[in-house]
DNA sequence: GCCGTTTTCGGCCCGACTGTTTTCAGTCG
């Protein structure tokens, strides 16, 4: 019987398993470095890297070289990978999550372990509380009441589950933690979030500001001031830490106004795009910090008061923030065109309060029209879709007849009757094709059965891609961010399928899920596919979610022709007109 | 362990902070 293949993340956590093991071992820290990076990149792979592995060609991979590609290979082909066997019987596994304690790396674990038999965190806090620590040369009393404050945090956290925070409750503080400073701060003072708040990613894990002001001091200090903030850590001229009350870090920096370019370029990251870019300018004889750039030529730094000038200085197109992933970005010769909220003319998945949503029709239409759209798709939940919100083939015709209706009564914008049907295990749809027929939209998405086999949900996605009369696959994976895993999908197939049929994928911009992700839209344009951003608002306020839908839509890279709901209604519903879209036998 | 407009070996970002040091190692972002 065959093997069933480790996904991308069973090795990306491997290969950072190794890593982990190797640094304990006391490797170079580039050579650790290596490991994390491979399983980044394997991570983020949109194909299937075991396949890749047994057709030797892992090394496409950035970041995967010869010896990696091995030890890929051997743990597809065996499910393990030898040196790792190795290191794992050399070093218990209580010492990998000492590494990840806070003021505790892979050196002094290791001479924990060796000096005090320390081999995992109950062995530590045992030593801590014994105050045997501060018997190791080099470690002191100060050290073990450290590592105890660090024990007793991780507890704390554990406790509170994750730590995370989606983009708009975090972005949300951020301003708001912004404006505050900005009053104290006076005459002149800039206050602008930055990490991976401004990179828009899907969730944080602290608050970013970066500031220049006159007074540095005096905005330190009034950080603590701010009825947000629980308490405030260190607070100097450079900059303050502080938790909020609820629960989140807060990272100030601050600047002088000459240097504000080259602050929010290094607090802006990520870490790997600033490494990657550190690592390119010196090449040139360039050395880059927060506080300038330093060309060895005459030994001179140089500040900038604009991030467009840092990247000028480097020789580099303007890269929005939303691209600064080490992904390929400082490869750019020319920036790419990335799609905006103003190119948006049209949301393609919104409900009514004919299923779960909580506006009428005429309520969603005018608030779309009041975002300047031209076309909004109402698409309520299908037959199947149970919760009490379910819509019947009968209520959906009636439902087709008040979207004409409203349509017919409402200017200034197209209202198209549609349906967010459900995709059944089988990959059948739960209308039928009659009906479908009779709508103008179609949305298709799974919203049970997901604990299906990679290969059965596969089929599954693809039957509903092939689907005649399906204009869009929603929600494709159906992940939830820090909440729900996707269902296994072998995602090359269903991008292939797309790409052929000319299926849509969305970008569902609901921040809990923001789904497709941005490295697997991006795969998906790779593949030729089309995509499409919705709000899947079920109410006149979530219509505004788009942005969110936006976010992930840059983070991919993608351009206005990537995304059909950029076009004008005529041209997009052109791409595949539905009259045709039925054989003969179907249309009867 | 990877990788190449200083190529197949010798490099591989930058600065702050902390605690324990008497000049620095380890950790972090």
């Amino acid at each position: 019987m065959p093997r069933a293949d480790p996904s991308n993340g069973q090795i990306a956590d491997a290969l950072g398993e190794l890593g982990d093991l190797y640094e304990l071992d006391g490797a170079i820290v580039h050579r650790v470095l290596a490991y994390r990076s491979a399983a980044k990149s394997v991570r983020e792979a949109p194909v299937s890297v075991a396949q890749l592995a047994r057709e030797g060609r892992t090394t496409e991979l950035p970041g995967v070289g010869a010896t990696l590609h091995e030890k890929i290979l051997a743990l597809v082909d065996t499910g393990s990978i030898p040196a790792a066997e190795k290191l794992r019987a050399k070093f218990p596994p209580g010492l990998v999550a000492i590494t990840r304690l806070q003021g505790l790396g892979p050196k002094r674990a290791r001479l924990l372990f060796e000096e005090l038999g320390v081999d995992s965190l109950e062995a530590l806090r045992t030593a801590a509380e014994a105050h045997r620590l501060r018997t190791v040369r080099g470690l002191g009393a100060r050290f073990e009441e450290g590592v105890l404050a660090s024990l007793a945090r991780l507890e704390e956290s554990e406790h509170l589950g994750a730590p995370r925070i989606l983009l708009p409750r975090a972005l949300e503080l951020a301003e708001t933690l912004a404006r505050g400073l900005r009053e104290q701060g006076g005459e002149g003072t800039q206050v602008i979030p930055a990490g991976s708040l401004r990179r828009q990613a899907d969730s944080v894990k602290d608050i970013d500001l970066v500031a220049v002001t006159t007074r540095p001091t005096t905005l330190a200090k009034s950080l603590g001031r701010l009825p947000e903030i629980e308490r405030v850590g260190t607070a100097g001229k450079a900059g303050a830490r502080a938790v909020a009350h609820t629960g989140a870090a807060v990272d100030l920096r601050i600047g002088h106004p000459a240097q504000l370019g080259n602050l929010l370029q290094h607090f802006t990251g990520s870490g790997r795009h600033n490494a990657a870019l550190r690592e390119r300018a010196v090449r040139r004889g360039l050395h880059v910090s927060e506080y300038g750039i330093l060309d060895d030529a005459n030994g001179a730094t140089e500040a900038h008061a604009s991030e467009r000038d840092v990247y000028a200085r480097l020789g580099l197109p303007f890269l929005e923030p939303e691209l600064r992933e080490d992904r390929g970005e400082l490869d750019l010769v020319e920036a790419p065109e990335l799609v905006e909220l103003g190119d948006i003319r049209g949301d393609l998945h919104s409900h009514t309060i004919a299923s779960d949503g909580h506006s009428t029709i005429a309520e969603m239409a005018t608030a779309a029209r009041e975002r300047g759209y031209e076309y909004l798709a109402i698409t309520d939940h299908s037959a199947s879709h149970g919760f009490g919100n379910a819509v019947s083939p009968e209520q959906l015709r009636v439902q087709i007849e008040r979207v004409r209706e409203a349509n017919a009564s409402i200017d200034g914008i197209e209202l198209l009757p549609g349906s967010e049907v459900n995709i059944l295990p089988d990959g059948s749809l739960d209308y039928e094709d009659e009906l479908l027929a009779e709508l103008d939209w179609v949305v298709a998405s799974v919203h049970t059965s997901f604990a299906m086999s990679e290969q059965a949900m596969t089929e599954r996605m693809i039957a509903a891609i092939e689907h005649p009369l399906v204009d869009a696959i929603g929600h494709p994976t159906g992940r939830k961010i820090e909440q729900r895993a996707p269902y296994a999908l072998a995602l090359d197939a269903v991008f292939e399928a797309a790409a052929r049929t000319g299926t849509l994928l969305e970008v569902n911009a609901n921040p809990d899920r923001r789904d497709l992700s941005d490295v697997n839209a991006r795969a998906a344009a790779r593949a030729g596919v089309t995509l499409v951003i919705d709000s899947d608002a079920h109410r006149i306020a979530t219509l505004a979610n788009m942005r969110w839908g936006i976010a992930t839509a840059r983070r991919a890279w993608l351009g206005p022709g990537d995304v059909a709901n950029t076009l004008p209604l005529a041209e997009l519903l052109g791409r595949r007109p539905r009259g045709a879209r039925l054989g003969k036998q179907a249309r009867k």
